[in-house]
This record gives C-alpha cells, structure tokens and sequence, in this order.
DNA sequence: GCGAACCTACCGGGCGGTCGGTAGACTACT
DNA sequence: AGTAGTCTACCGACCGCCCGGTAGGTTCGC
C-alpha cells in the first residue's frame, strides 16, 4: 500500500513500470507539502500542480485526500519501525537501547522531517478507523519506550522517574527538532543528534547524589494512561 | 486588541461590561475549537453554534477568521510573558530561574493548553505581518531560555551543550505535554509539573563526573551519512 | 426613536471528487 | 503491411457542497 510496499514488489515481480516511481513522487511530493502547508491548507490542486498534473490526473493515482494522507503516515510509521525500533529491539543494555531509539529517531527528523512530522501534525485529518490504526502504532511506541525507562530504573540507574512521563518527554524533545532544526543552519544534523541524545541520557539518568531536593517522594508510583 | 486588552480597557473606561465578557466567551470558544480540530479544520459556523449565535451575529463581535487567530495568539502569548518570562526575569540565580521557566510554563499547559497550543500548531494560519510577530516574540522566548543556560554554562554547572539546541529541546518537552497530558489521567498536574521540571533540569546539568565522556557506547548510527 | 445585538438570506469562489473522453503505445489478427 | 482492438496515462469540464464574508433587516432595552 505504501510507496515502499510498492518498490518492494515491484522489485519482487520485476513489473518494473515507471508506474511506481510515479507514485512514489506523487507521495513525496505531497508529504513535503503537508508538512508546509498543513493538511486542510493543502488542495489537490496544489499537490497535482507539484507533481505536474492536473487534479483528475492526480486521481489516477489516489483514491483520495484522505488515502493520501493515511499512506504518507503508514510509510512513516514503517519508517520508524524499521528504522528505529526494530534495530533498538535487538541491542539489550537498556542504556545502549535508549541511546540508539533517541539518536535513530532524532537521526530520521534530520534527514527529512516531512512524513515523520505530518504524522503527529495531522492525526485529526485521518478517518476514525485510519486514526485508530496510527495511534495504536504510535502508542507501541511509547510503550517501547517507557519499558526500557522501567528496565533502566530496575536496574538502578533511574531513580523517581515516571516512565510514561519520562517516554512521551524524551519523544517530545525529539519531535519538536523539526519545528527548528535547518539543515543549512548552524550546526549539522549529526551534532544536533549528537546533542540530543546526550541530553535525552542525562534527562534520565540519576546524577550520583540527589543535590536537587525540592522534589516530592512520591514518585515510585508508575502511571498508566493515555491516548493519542 | 486581545481579550485581555479589552478586560483591560473596560476596567480604565467602565464602559459596556456585558459586551467584554461575551468577547471573552467566543475567543475562549475559538480558542479551545482550533485546539481540537485545528484552525483549517474549524468553520466560523462551528465557533457561532458553540457561543449560540449565528454566523452572521458571531462578526459582529469578530472582524474576520485570520484576526481571531492572531487574537487567541496574541493572548497567549501575553500569559507567557506575564506568568512565565517575567517572573523569571525577577530570578536571578540561572539555575533556579530555568526551574521558574519550566515549572511555569508547564503548570500554564496543563491548567488549560488551547490557545498555547494553538500560538505553536497554527501559524500558517496567519497572515505574514502577525506571523512575523508572533514568529518574533516566540524567538525572544528561547533566547530568553538559551541566554539563561549560557549562564549556566559560564557558572560551570553546565559543559559541552549548545545553549540554542538546549533551550529549544526543553520548549520540545514542555509544549509536548499539550499532546498527552488529560486532567482526568492518573497523574494530576502537579505531579507532571514536577516531573518534567525535574528532567528538564537534569537534562541540562552536569553530573559529577562524567562517566559517558568520549560518548562510548554506541549510538547505532554510523555517522555521515549524506542524501537528497 | 435609537443604537446595540442579533437574524435571515444570500454571494462568489474554491473545494474534493467524477465523468466522459482521447492520444498514443502496444498487441492481434488477417 | 494494414488495421482493429485494448490498455495506460492522462485532461477539460463539470457537480454539489460548504466556506468566509456581507447586505439589509428586526428585535429590544433604554
């Protein structure tokens, strides 16, 4: 379904058409769009001008808006699976585990922000059933995330931390790079991952002694919830 | 201009109370629709029928959908000046003036997270001027931030951190909570206050000794690592 | 009777989406 | 070799709907 499925199988059948290079520009073309203009800002229009057709064209292609959409975030979420979890899965130490989700996550966001970006953008643009399919993916993730902070605190090195809160901080600080991070900025995509990482770590990590008292005793409770 | 200037002005002139509290509904109604549906996604209909007017009896009130987006803006940013960057301002120890920064920025969103919200998520929504200003006095914000760790970092509390990605990292974390946090969830506000002031914090810190110099544990990704 | 606070009715326009085509490459049969 | 049929990749014109916004009242408290 998504423009890697397709490449694959069009790899896979040797049915090598131009049809899905096609496609594929067509889903890039309008993530990169989505991700300027927003989603209900974003016309067909506009999407088959990029791509150099008309809007009937372009419908040759899609099903609709709303398809459109649910792809780019399906690709992305695949993205994020193979890119970031699945290789963190396989590294035990959570410590080291943490470090590869924060620096492969922040790594992706550098690269190209677009598909990553719209899929916490435009969750509301989704068909119920469509939402429900990313959400779900998106709270795996987080999941993930929080069982290798509990790991972590387990084993002693995380003192007082929520996980949940600490999970959905750490993805916070990650996401947000692409509100302000320029790849002809400053500085260049690896320190800024560089530099996250270190911060996601120390973010979490317990300093030795506590010299930051002011901090209730109430924290040894893990918290569940939420949505979205 | 904003809800508050016009509470303002009533209280200077004694001039029509009833009218300045109806003002107040609609851009808190506004406010609170865009947050949910977004303000592409959000007809000047849906605010009318939430307030109980029609469309047409909603501009007599409002001047056109875009101002009332610069509004609800231009109110939020307001209560960051007023109950965020200016008390911090007052604290001079760089340290606890970053805690004052993120506790209370924290506790704003999670005492009602709309319009702040919304200044973040929807400014391709304005029209260039107000976008600029907004865009400005944003940017004043993470300098504010940025400048407090330089001092941070001249006081030797903080090493090897770029003060612009870590101010902008910890607005990340902050905004972020706008995403998960639910008054109703197992944690009230407090305690997420706390939390996160206490990773922001740790975040940026040194510890002790550094243990992870040299940055020796794998991060799972090669670096350099060119495309497009 | 006058202004503030609304309403009904309407407008132009852009939206997502559809329909009926058709140029051109390729195949099939004679 | 000619030609009829088929399929892919598109386009121009159009549809119904809803949008932001407005013109011109009407109601009602003073």
């Amino acid at each position: 379904m998504t423009a890697l499925d397709n490449a694959a199988l069009r790899a896979a059948t040797g049915a090598a058409d131009g049809e899905q290079d096609r496609r594929a520009e067509i889903y890039r073309s309008a993530a990169r769009i989505f991700h300027r203009k927003g989603y209900h800002a974003t016309s067909i229009n506009d999407i088959a001008a990029a791509v150099g057709l008309t809007k009937a064209g372009l419908y040759y292609y899609i099903k609709g808006k709303q398809d459109l959409l649910f792809a780019i975030m399906g690709f992305a979420m695949d993205q994020l699976d193979e890119q970031v979890i699945e290789p963190a899965r396989r590294v035990e130490d959570p410590q080291a585990r943490l470090e590869t989700i924060v620096a492969r996550h922040a790594r992706l966001i550098t690269q190209d922000s677009s598909a990553l970006t719209i899929l916490v953008n435009e969750l509301e643009g989704l068909l119920p059933d469509d939402r429900a399919d990313i959400i779900g993916r998106q709270r795996d993730y987080v999941d993930f995330i929080a069982d290798t902070l509990a790991a972590l605190r387990d084993e002693g090195k995380v003192l007082g931390l929520d996980p949940t809160v600490g999970a959905f901080s750490l993805v916070g600080m990650i996401l947000w790079i692409s509100r302000w991070y320029r790849a002809d900025g400053r500085l260049d995509g690896d320190e800024v991952v560089a530099e996250v990482t270190r911060m996601a770590i120390s973010a979490v990590l317990n300093r030795g002694e506590d010299s930051n008292a002011g901090n209730p005793a109430r924290t040894g409770q893990p918290a569940k919830e939420t949505r979205e």
